[in-house]
Formats: C-alpha cells, sequence, structure tokens
DNA sequence: ATAAACTTTCATTTATTATTGAAAGTTCGA
DNA sequence: TCGAACTTTCAATAATAAATGAAAGTTTAT
C-alpha cells in the first residue's frame, strides 16, 4: 500500500468511526486529515483533498475548534488561515470526553434526576420506576466521575497506577 | 410530575441520548421502555406506549437481543411473546461496551493497523504519517484492553479497589 | 392438515441529518 | 475608504438513516 492510498484509507476509516459514534463524518475526516499532516492546512486544500464545499469545510471546522482539538494558525506574511489538529492523544481523549460530558451526559443527569425524583404512590410499577431510575442516575453519575477524575488525573501517579495494575 | 409524565419524559431523553452514541432512537427508546417495566412486556404494548409500528418494533427487539441486553420470555398459557430489559447496570454497561468494541473499534484497529504499516519512503510527510497512526493504533489498543479489563473483573477487588482509589 | 395468532422481512416511504453554494460578512493593505 | 482576498451564514437541496405496512413466514392448538 502507497502512502496516498494509506493516507486515504484512514481518513475514511476515521470518518466512518465517528459516525458510528455520533460525531458528523466530515467533521471526523477533517480531523483526521489534520492528525496525519505534517504542518497546517489551509481551508482550500482541505477543500480539495476531501472533495468537499466551502461551507461544509468552514463549519465543521468550526465546531472541530469548539470542541477545542484543532486550532488555526497564521503564516507570516499570508493571508489564509491554516487549521492543525491536537496531536497529543491523552489531551484528545480528555477534550472529547470533556465536551461529551457537558453538551450530553450532564443534561441526562438532570432530566435522571428529575424522573426519579417523583413521588411514588404505592403502586409496584411506580417503586420500581423510581428504583431503576434512581440506579441509573447513581451509575451514570459515577461513571461521569470516573472519567472525570480520569482526564483530571491523567499524568500523575494515582493514573500511572492504575494503569499499571489495568494493563 | 406525575408517574406517566416522568415515564414518558424518560424514554425521550433516553432515546435522545442513543441517537447522538450512534444507536438509533427506537431502539434506546425500547430498551429505556423495557428498563423501567415493572414486567415483560409485549410486541403490541411496546408498540402502543412508543407509538411505533409492528416492523420497527420487531427489528429493533432483534437488535435488542443481538446485543444481549433485551431477552425474550414466554408465559404460560400465551401464545405471545413478551421482553424484559437487562437491568442490572454492571452488566448492561459489559455488554454494550463488548458489542461496541467488536463491531466499531476491532475493525478499526485493524485498519490502523494497516495503514501504519506502510514503509514509509524519506519524506517528512511520510513519516509523520507512520508515526501518528501507530501512535493512535497504540493508543486506542490501549484503551479497548483497559475497558476489557474493566469489564472483565468488574466484580472482583481490583476494580473496587479502583472504584475506590478513583472516587 | 388447517387455520388462527402471532412474528419477521423488505421494498417503499418518510424523517432526519448533512452538504451545497451563493450572498453577506469580515479583514487587511494601499 | 475602497476593493481584493478570504470566511461565514443559511435557505435550499441532497444524502442517509429509520419507519411503515402488507405479504410471507412461523408456530401452536385442534
Amino acid at each position: 500500500m502507497k502512502f496516498k492510498e494509506a493516507k486515504n484509507k484512514f481518513i475514511q476509516t476515521w470518518g466512518a468511526l465517528g459516525s458510528q459514534w455520533g460525531i458528523n463524518k466530515t467533521m471526523a475526516q477533517i480531523h483526521a486529515l489534520l492528525m496525519v499532516s505534517h504542518e497546517a492546512v489551509s481551508m482550500e486544500d482541505i477543500m480539495e483533498e476531501l472533495q468537499i464545499s466551502r461551507g461544509n469545510a468552514s463549519m465543521n471546522l468550526r465546531a472541530l475548534m469548539d470542541w477545542g482539538i484543532v486550532y488555526k494558525e497564521y503564516k507570516a506574511g499570508e493571508r489564509r488561515e491554516f487549521f492543525t489538529a491536537e496531536k497529543d492523544l491523552d489531551e484528545l481523549a480528555v477534550k472529547i470526553a470533556r465536551e461529551r460530558s457537558k453538551r450530553e451526559i450532564k443534561p441526562a443527569l438532570k432530566v435522571l434526576k428529575e424522573v426519579s425524583s417523583i413521588t411514588a404512590d404505592n403502586i409496584p410499577q411506580e417503586k420500581h420506576f423510581v428504583d431503576q431510575t434512581t440506579k441509573l442516575y447513581d451509575f451514570v453519575l459515577k461513571t461521569d466521575n470516573v472519567l472525570d477524575k480520569m482526564t483530571e488525573y491523567k499524568d500523575n501517579w494515582l493514573a500511572k497506577l492504575v494503569v499499571k495494575i489495568m494493563k
């Protein structure tokens, strides 16, 4: 397999993986492209390489920057903007985890808390509902916190210990 | 908030969360409904409660059973089939993690291995590509393994220790 | 062996989500 | 302050994914 082919395959695969996890294909592809690019890439080149429109490129680059995993870069004497991806994978994982937690888990937790707080009449159905949603709330909260801690402590002894135990 | 309202809100929220994570809305909703149902539910009742067609119900129940998180149940003297969800949340998490790893992570790893194995000519671009995809392969592999271990050991002392340290 | 009761399948339709592209907006240099 | 170079926005369109429903399939009781 030659470089160009490999690069393309990587971009396609990353894009597909993204859509299976609820991240739009183009967004994941742009990220993939930037990840393996040796230097910052212009919007023009991204459009060209991925065969996408200007608007699409612009919107998804914006989204990636909102996620904090792609940065703008300015080159001296160049009017255009260039883009690079976060290449430190630990950092990338942390940022993705934080964003998804903020956007999706936290709101879901809020609802879970609400619905688990109804006063159940003395009916098995209602008791079971409250019981189950309470357990789910606790579970999701706990999981979310573990992720928080893992990302927070990623560089210190505790994480290292855990990784050591786990591997 | 009254029981019926809370139940509905929970089902809608769980469904929305599902679609944000690449699981189709109805599938997540059926699962939600079964999770909080005191006893096994017939297909007819699922259709009624979620306002979906027979075909939709059938296909998504099948998918949930393929994932191993919903079971068929037979009631004595009843022709119809009833369905229940896995209600142990640890078990649920394990099964979801296993399935997604098998269906999505493992194939992606295969591609990552492939593309990171090209022989890079002595060009910075190609060297960077190989370097970055190799790192990504290692990272994804390691993460996938940690998940494996976490699910494998979920009930024993090690996991308990980790949970203790983390919380 | 038949038919009623129920489930599954899948071609078609519908709903959702992503993409385009042209117009509006911005920034910078002269 | 103007206009060229570039970026963003968003209504319209296209692509994708999910849902429908009727026909085919299956199971069970008689």
